[in-house]
RNA sequence: GCCGAAGUGGCGUAAUUGGUAAACGCGCUGCGUUCAGGACGCAGUGAGGGCAACCUCGUAAGGGUUCAACUCCCUUCUUCGGCACCA
């Protein structure tokens, strides 16, 4: 009898295929390919847990299942290594990322192999490798080239902890996605992609695609697509009023001529009066005499300053008791002068009379840390202060102030209710339309709403607040003149940061309304309201009313024919953003850029790259938010490639999403030093082949760039369905319209697992303590008990909590498969089992029937469930028939198939079963002396190269069937009956039962119901 | 708040899509084999009642549709995901 040694035998065969090559995939073969995908992984320092190989396991199955089928299968694998957690080691062990990157996947390596997945690492790519990313700095080229990257100014979200700028989608509940730390806002410099050029492909083309509904919602939810209409609003108060006779009032003013008007006396008058303090500053400050320009009790906004130096925006105030009624609104005032854009430094009477030339120092000191500031021509004073913070592109921006305020809305057919217009408190119109009596409230206003953080704003629970500008603005469906409102609960970041208030069809707008009594008119009766129902407000369609010609209407016909009488553009609008491209980090790739003095902004040659990552000595970014990289003054002092000048590199590097956005079109022709990948490889992994298995039946081949298809089936996990997937199909559709891809999406078809959880229920993790290494596992019970465990605990798309205890089943089967094994392998004799039992011997040919029938059930469940991903019930189905198999005498034809829907789940023992059982030249003996015994059947290969049994339909249908009898829907009895057998037939029976007779004795049959082949019920 | 998924033995879960609820596995109980052990074998194992054949109840709770409901509909509760003022 020989044991079962999973250690000898998964070591054998893990070597003995991987020196046969068995699992590479053949470029341009004339088989039809399968390209299967899962998401290669970031080598952590921790090592795998078990929780990592399910969707590698459940992927080799698919895979593995493909090429007994006939396919030419691409299962590869990588590493996406570049990262924040290898930098953070880095910074804190002083070691070079480098090494630690290759440490960590030599160890995912080993481990990874050592589960016997069938991947081809001869194509394992690494994304931190110089031959790697070099392709994806020439892609970021192709984007420069094209005016998709670009560099603009942005108000960026700021991790202090990490020191990173965070895309918006890195932001969860206003805190950073990785480490949970408040984020603040910060400005920067930063590289951008114009995914949004792409926004509406991304969202239409999402029903091309085979993605789980969840994902397709995920990315629906993401994009954010609303048809609407922009309409514009004529203003018919704006402010300021510009000064009727010019030359009155000198250009270098800080106010509104309204308030300079009323203020300029006062200033005038306390010109003449100084405080004794003031008087001894101004002998000091007047007249250039520290090259700075100064002014005196100068009128800014509706306050009056002691001095204030315009050309850098820098004001000084002497505390005296001068100004007690400005003291008390010293916090507003405050506010204020910084939302203007100046700095403030205040002093007591007692430190300018005792120590003035300290005074002075300290003010020379601080205006050469200042900037240059722009002295602001008459009437723009203060315009365009919020400007340099907008985060929408230039197309969405509000546009110059002609006299209108543009909105965005979905249902213009509602403008009839639209009783007043609010504002985004970042609206670059705020101040040219608010009126200088309601100037400082609205920029109060204003400063309390930027500095709420995201998640203050957001907070739904609180109450809407706003602020009346004093302006009005007309309706144009109905010529009524509605006041205009400055509120937070516009955001800035979607439309035209401008709305319509429509309260008595909008909730929100029906809040802000009630809170600030703003008239609420209906203009829609619902109709899908039931008779006398009503609400406050009605958010459906229905019936326009109190809306003139339109009265009577239906809302959706209303739509257009409303935008075309206000004159309104029909408008699509989305939520998505422009990708904030650039990290100031080390460990990433370096973009591509060069800073010439003379030529500006110059790509680097496509001969130079790659623009290879600079070792350093010290990783930690710095706190000004640059690069540790611009420290490298040998790597970022370089002659502009075109004038030959001095210039410099860029040192921003790109985010851990750009190796992952393209990595699968890499495995397609990893060792390219031309392309990223060749067409030819491309066309053949990424197109449908022409064969039996194809979907839709699109078996033409099409040319290239027509087609539809990509990779087959590509499964990962639920947190990158939304971001990696967008950021891939936006990079794929790009290079699709270069021509250099030849499908429009990059995934055919994508599935998700869950994730194996910890004790508990929590997730695995070092901190917890709760982490589980596979190689313990491998080591006890081996890789193939594994593979069952992990396809068995349960439906793969949900979450499970790992059990040890419960392992002990599936190698319970995989043992039970070897014992068939030994029986199957030998003449029909009786063959003594381990326990001194004697397996049941039966006359050939006799009951191996019943194990075939079911052995052909088996085939088609287990092919089905594969399909569909259900692996814990294909196992279970396997491990039925191995229970029958184990009972009964089993045909050697029998048993090869049933190893042969053993294989993908457990590749090792099938093998070597395989191998055993068909050389029967060969005694096990003789075959445990060959060093690398010959692979599978007599004259054939490996099991994994073997042929996926198909099933008889034949064999499946049972001649003889159960029938459940119920009498008023509860079973009273069983009987057994001919399948097919007619309606009478099965009453007969029953009614010959001895229980159901019972039941019916004297009573009235009502009613027979028969369902075939299943039951029939008798009601009484 | 909105949307989605789910809730079944002591545990992980299954149920041909409206047709015998609990397959398969873990655990537990008994017996067997063994000097012993269990990663062995056999049998049992939803709850309650009965010596038994059998009977009653039972898929989060309640109600409904149906000859028949874990499955469909309504109400409520719980859990987990996603979105979260996107006009």
């Amino acid at each position: 009898m020989r044991e079962y040694d999973h250690k000898k035998i998964e070591k054998k065969w893990q070597e003995i295929w991987e020196k046969k090559g068995i699992y590479h995939a053949k470029d341009l073969s004339s088989k039809p390919k399968y390209y299967s995908l899962i998401e290669f992984p970031y080598p952590s320092g921790d090592g795998l847990h078990v929780g990592h190989p399910r969707p590698y396991i459940g992927m080799d199955v698919i895979s593995r299942t493909r090429r007994l089928q006939g396919f030419n299968v691409l299962y590869p694998i990588g590493w996406d290594a570049f990262g924040l957690p290898t930098e953070n080691y880095a910074i804190k062990t002083g070691l070079d990322p480098r090494v630690v990157t290759k440490k960590n996947s030599d160890t995912f390596r080993r481990q990874i192999k050592s589960l016997g997945i069938s991947f081809d690492w001869s194509r394992e790519i690494n994304t931190t490798d110089p031959k790697y990313y070099k392709w994806t700095q020439w892609i970021f080229l192709q984007f420069l080239k094209k005016g998709l990257a670009y560099k603009a100014k942005m108000t960026i979200n700021w991790c202090p902890k990490d020191k990173i700028g965070l895309a918006n989608e890195e932001v969860v509940n206003g805190c950073c996605e990785r480490c949970g730390t408040v984020v603040e806002q910060r400005e920067k410099e930063q590289w951008m992609l114009a995914i949004t050029k792409y926004a509406d492909r991304l969202y239409k083309d999402l029903d091309e695609v085979d993605y789980l509904p969840q994902i397709k919602l995920g990315q629906r939810n993401w994009i954010w697509r609303s048809e609407g209409a922009e309409i514009q609003f004529k203003i018919i108060h704006p402010s300021p009023t510009l000064p009727q006779e010019k030359g009155e009032i000198p250009g270098y003013h800080t106010t509104d001529p309204k308030n300079f008007r009323l203020l300029q006396e006062k200033a005038v008058e306390m010109r003449e009066n100084p405080t004794e303090a003031e008087r001894k500053l101004w002998q000091e400050l007047k007249g250039n005499k520290n090259n700075f320009h100064f002014r005196q009790q100068h009128i800014i906004n509706k306050f009056i300053v002691d001095f204030v130096c315009l050309s850098k925006n820098l004001i000084i105030e002497i505390d005296g008791d001068m100004h007690d009624l400005q003291k008390e609104k010293d916090a507003e005032r405050s506010d204020i002068f910084k939302i203007l854009g100046f700095e403030v430094i205040r002093f007591r009477n007692e430190e300018v009379l005792e120590n003035i030339d300290s005074v002075v120092k300290r003010i020379i000191k601080k205006l050469d840390s200042l900037n240059e500031a722009k002295v602001l021509p008459l009437g723009e004073d203060l315009g365009g202060v919020f400007d340099s913070t907008h985060p929408l592109t230039p197309s969405q921006r509000e546009g110059e102030f002609d006299g209108n305020i543009t909105v965005f809305t979905t249902r213009p057919d509602t403008i009839f209710g639209a009783t007043y217009l609010v504002l985004s408190p970042e609206h670059s119109l705020v101040e040219k339309i608010t009126t200088s009596e309601q100037m400082s409230y609205v920029i109060n206003y204003v400063t309390k709403s930027k500095n709420k953080n995201k998640q203050e704003r957001v907070n739904l629970e609180k109450e809407k607040t706003g602020v009346f500008t004093g302006a009005y603005a007309i309706n144009p469906s109905n010529k009524e003149k509605i006041p205009v409102w400055i509120a937070d609960y516009v955001l800035s970041t979607y439309g035209t940061r401008a709305i319509m208030g429509v309260p008595a069809h909008d909730e929100r707008d029906f809040e802000f309304a009630k809170k600030y009594k703003l008239p609420i008119k209906q203009v829609i009766t619902g109709a899908d309201l039931l008779e006398g129902e009503s609400k406050d407000f009605y958010e459906g369609g229905g019936v326009l009313s109190n809306s003139g010609k339109f009265d009577g209407m239906d809302s959706e016909k209303a739509k257009k024919e409303i935008i075309k009488f206000i004159g309104g553009k029909e408008k699509v609008t989305f939520k998505l953003r422009d990708w904030v491209f650039s990290r100031q980090r080390y460990w990433g790739e370096p973009i591509p850029v060069i800073h010439c003095e003379k030529c500006g902004m110059v790509p680097v040659p496509e001969k130079d790259l790659p623009v290879e990552l600079p070792k350093v000595k010290n990783y930690q970014p710095t706190d000004s938010g640059e690069s540790p990289l611009v420290n490298i003054t040998k790597w970022v002092n370089v002659k502009c490639p075109i004038c030959g000048g001095k210039a410099k590199r860029e040192t921003d590097t790109m985010p851990n999403w750009a190796g992952s956005s393209w990595y699968y079109l890499r495995y397609a022709d990893p060792k390219n030093k031309k392309e990223f990948a060749g067409k030819k490889n491309l066309k053949y992994w990424l197109t449908p082949p022409p064969s039996p298995l194809q979907r839709k039946g699109k078996s033409k081949v099409l040319p290239f760039g027509e087609d539809i298809g990509g990779v087959d089936w590509y499964n990962g996990g639920n947190e990158h369905t939304t971001l990696h997937l967008l950021y891939s199909r936006f990079w794929h559709k790009f290079l699709y319209d270069l021509k250099l891809v030849p499908t429009n999406e990059p995934y055919m078809k994508r599935t998700s697992h869950g994730m194996i959880l910890g004790e508990g229920g929590v997730k695995m993790s070092k901190s917890l303590g709760n982490v589980i290494n596979p190689d313990d596992i491998v080591k006890t019970y081996g890789a193939d008990t594994l593979r069952i465990y992990e396809m068995f605990m349960g439906p793969f798309d949900q979450s499970v909590v790992w059990s040890t205890e419960s392992i002990i089943g599936a190698r319970r089967f995989i043992e039970k498969v070897w014992r068939i094994g030994n029986k199957v392998n030998l003449p029909p004799t009786p063959f003594p089992r381990k326990g001194g039992r004697i397996t049941k011997v039966l006359p050939l040919g006799e009951d191996l029937g019943e194990v075939k029938k079911l052995l052909h059930k088996t085939i088609k469940k287990v092919s089905e469930d594969i399909e569909a991903m259900r692996f814990n019930t294909a196992v279970s189905t396997l491990m039925i028939l191995a229970n029958e198999m184990d009972r009964s005498e089993v045909s050697l034809a029998d048993y090869k198939k049933f190893l042969q829907l053993l294989a993908p789940f457990a590749p090792h023992i099938t093998e070597e079963l395989w191998s055993l059982i068909t050389s029967p030249q060969l005694s096990p003996k003789g075959r445990e002396k060959l060093k690398s015994p010959p692979l599978g059947e007599v004259g054939g290969g490996s099991i994994h190269l073997s042929t996926w049994p198909k099933w008889d339909a034949n064999l499946i249908k049972d001649e003889e069937v159960k029938i459940a009898v119920q009498l008023n829907g509860k079973v009273r009895a069983e009987i057994l009956a001919q399948a097919d057998a007619t309606e009478e037939d099965i009453k007969k029976k029953a009614f010959l039962n001895e229980s159901v007779a019972k039941y019916i004795a004297g009573k009235e049959i009502r009613k027979v119901i028969y369902i075939k082949n299943r039951l029939m019920n008798i009601v009484v």
